[in-house]
Formats: C-alpha cells, structure tokens, sequence
DNA sequence: CCGGCACGTATACACGCGTATACCTGAAAG
DNA sequence: CTTTCAGGTATACGCGTGTATACGTGCCGG
C-alpha cells in the first residue's frame, strides 16, 4: 500500500479514531478503553496508537473537533437559510415570538434545524452516544472539550436569535441563557432518538415545541419580574 | 465486634457502597470498577462483595434506590409546603403562571425547592456525579434506573403543577414534558453546582428563572399554536 | 543514492484483575 | 449442645493490560 493511499483512506489515525467509535460507544467509559483492545480493532499492532496520539484524551479531543466541524457550520447555515426563507414569504413584520404569527414562525424555523440536527445525530451515533457520556465522564480534558463544544452551538443560536430579533424584550444574558438551554436539551433527546426508533416522529415534534417555548418562556418572564430580586407582589 | 453493631453501623454492605460512591465519583465508569480495588477501598477481602451483591449493576441500583429514598419525599414535601405558605398568605386567586402575580408567586416556591434540592446535592456529591456518568453510561441497568428515578421527579412535579393550577391552559401531557424538562436540567445543573462553588448563587437564581420560564413557555405556547401541526399563518 | 523519519511491528515484563476453591468464626435456631 | 449459615478471609490461577525496548520498511529531501 502506497502511502498516498493511506492518507487518503486507511491512515492508521483515521482507523484508530473509528475504532475508538465503535469500541467506546458499546462499552464502558473512554478513558477505560485498552490500547490493545482499540489496536485489535483498528488491525493494528497496540503501540501504534502512540505514533498518532500522547493519550486517550488525545484521541477524544480529535473525535470531538472532527464532529463539531462537521456539525456546527451545516446547523447555523440551515437556521439562518431557514429563517431567510421564511421572512423572504411572509415579510419581516411579527417575528417577535411573542406574537402568534412569531411563535409559528419560530416553529417552521425550528422543523427545519431540528431535523437536520436529528439526521445528522442518526448518521453519527457512535459519536453522540460518547460525547453525551463523556460530558459527564472521567476525563477532564474531554469534559471541557464538550462543554466548549455545546456553549459553541449556544452562540451560534444566540447571535441568530438576537439577529433576527425573536427576543426583543431580552438582554443578551437572557438570550444565552435560553439557547444554552435548548442546546442542552437537544443532546440529551439525541440519546433518545438514537434509542427508540419508532419514537423519532414525535421526538421531532417534541423537540420543535420544546424550542418554542424556551424562548417563549424566556421571553415572556422578563416582562413579568423584574431583572434582580424583586420581592413584591403585584397581584396579590 | 457483635452482629448487631455491625447492622446498624459498620455492615459490610454499607461499606461497599461507600468505597463505590467514593471510587466511582472520582475515577472511570461505574462497570469499570475492580472489585479488588472496591475491596481495598472498604477495608474488606476482594471476595466479601459476592456475599452482598450479584453484580456491579446490582450495587449501582442500590446506590440510586437509596438516593431516591432520601431526595424524593422531602422534596415534594417541600414544594407542597412553600406552595401552601404562599397561597395561604396572599390568597389562592391569581396563581396561573401567566398573571404577574402568578409569576412571581412561582418564584417563592422555586427559591424555597431548588434551594432544597441543591442543599441536597452538595450533601451528596457523589451520588449526584456517578447518577450523571451514569445516566449515558455502558450500564443499561443503571440508565434505566435512572431514567425510572428522573420520571419519577417528572410526575411528582406535574401532578403538583395540576393540583395547584400553574398552568391551567395545558392538558396534562405540556405539563408533564415541561416537567420532565425542568428536572433533567436541574440533574445537569447540579455538577455545575458541585465544580463551581463560586457561581453557586447565581446557580441558583438561574435554576429558578429556569424553571419559571420554561413552565412560563409551555404555558403560553398552547394558546399560541395548534396541538397538532397547524400551517396556516395568522399574522403575516 | 543515502540518511532520516514517519509509520508500523515484535517481544517481553511486571502488574492488577475476576474468580474458583477452601477455610474460619460467631450468631442463632433446633 | 449441636447444626446451620451468613459474613469474612486466604491463596492461587490464568489472563489482559500499559509500556519499554528494539526492529523493520518505504517515502522523501538532500
């Protein structure tokens, strides 16, 4: 095998990082995974794994930089081309999602994001099913990784939110709140989505109305109390 | 040493679980603990673990059965007793979550709940970090246990939130996913809570304006859309 | 053409592991 | 007083592990 061929294909890093996939998604934690187990699976002798990584976190952060570039652009790209798309229809009045055609709006916005999402969360399960356990796992380094990693979508959905003014009556602080929220949210439902098949119909649905009212929820509450500790009771 | 000391004290089941809540925190998966290594930790023989569980799987359900022993009741009681204190004080008119009144009543009760619940957290540590490693982890005995355990949360939650009116506008199925919604993030709040001693009472806070917005959203969302998918757009 | 080097291999060592088997002890039941 | 048995111990075996050291091989810059 030329090594032309194997950087574009077969390149022992590539079929370590697979191999990681598919060992540390079935069984226990990432950190736990042996270097002869990964290099049986791989078809590589155990040491190898050292030419390529220092560690096993090592490895994890590789796996989780390649499926954010592979995720994020794609998923702000379909949000903004969805909510261009509906603006372009039905013109730029009543985004708000306080208004009844902003809520329906937010809705035929979120389809769309939710279900690319959900597409590529099937077509990356292995993935997923390691991030949403090392997001609470051993490994330090790979926590923090993900951490970074969701607060990134956050922003992504927070600079799109302000953008198209959804949240008018809402500081930025509120707005992130809110789609950190969603964001998580959204991972753990794609541990659900990978799981239970003949629920993804209405996971899809779930997922969609749960976003709405996020933002909704969010959006309303700071017109109801006041920013920092208010202890009246207007009503009562 | 008698036999009754033992059972009330040092018994070596008890100890087992200790040295897991101990070793599990800190170190890889739940599976991935060495009975050897759990011995030790206990100050018994490797062996003595097959005298009181059948297997790992066995111990961790006995782990998250006695955890939810201990949370599960206060926990209701206290969000019973803080609703019942408010209503008893500013009366029982106004509590939808959408009156001005009704938002701020919520807050009282949230502040005096999540305030339990946290207290909680950091008097169980970790249980709270192996519970979270364990939610996603290669165990499926212990998700499903955990999942159960969460439900559980959900329907003491919905159930109050009916008794007590918060969102009247709502069939029982919004109550119970932004129910089920608020209890997963707290689950994920609380090793934020752990990690970050320093942002504790701004955890706080945000836990409950988290909870206020999302009943909030839920609340307002099914007066604003269809229950099932309506396409028409009423404002644009 | 040749030296370095990136990639992969082979062998070996010491260690911790799960578990099987057998044994001890003290409480309680008859 | 004797039997039973749950709780705890001791020892031993075979295995998979991380890693250290040394070796092979084909590509590429000089």
């Amino acid at each position: 095998m030329t090594r032309l061929q194997q950087t574009l294909r077969n390149s022992g890093k590539e079929l370590l990082i697979n191999a990681a996939l598919k060992l540390a998604a079935k069984r226990r934690s990432f950190l736990a995974l042996g270097l002869r187990e990964l290099g049986r699976e791989a078809g590589l002798n155990p040491n190898t794994f050292y030419r390529h990584f220092k560690s096993l976190d090592d490895l994890g952060l590789a796996l989780i930089e390649r499926m954010v570039a592979q995720l994020r652009g794609p998923l702000r790209q379909q949000r903004i081309a969805a909510a261009q798309a509906v603006i372009d229809h039905y013109g730029a009045e009543n985004v708000n999602i306080r208004t009844r055609s902003g809520t329906v709006r937010a809705q035929r916005v979120n389809r769309e994001t939710v279900r690319l999402f959900f597409d590529f969360v099937v077509q990356n399960q292995y993935g997923f099913i390691i991030g949403l356990r090392e997001l609470h796992g051993a490994s330090a380094v790979m926590r923090e990784a993900l951490r970074k990693a969701m607060s990134d979508f956050a922003d992504d959905m927070a600079q799109d939110l302000e953008r198209f003014q959804l949240m008018p009556e809402c500081d930025s602080l509120r707005v992130q709140q809110a789609a950190m929220l969603v964001v998580r949210q959204m991972f753990m439902l794609s541990m659900d989505y990978i799981e239970q098949p003949e629920r993804r119909p209405s996971l899809q649905r779930e997922a969609e109305d749960m976003i709405t009212a996020i933002v909704l929820g969010y959006s309303a509450m700071d017109d109801q109390i006041a920013p920092e500790g208010d202890d009246s009771l207007p009503g009562g």
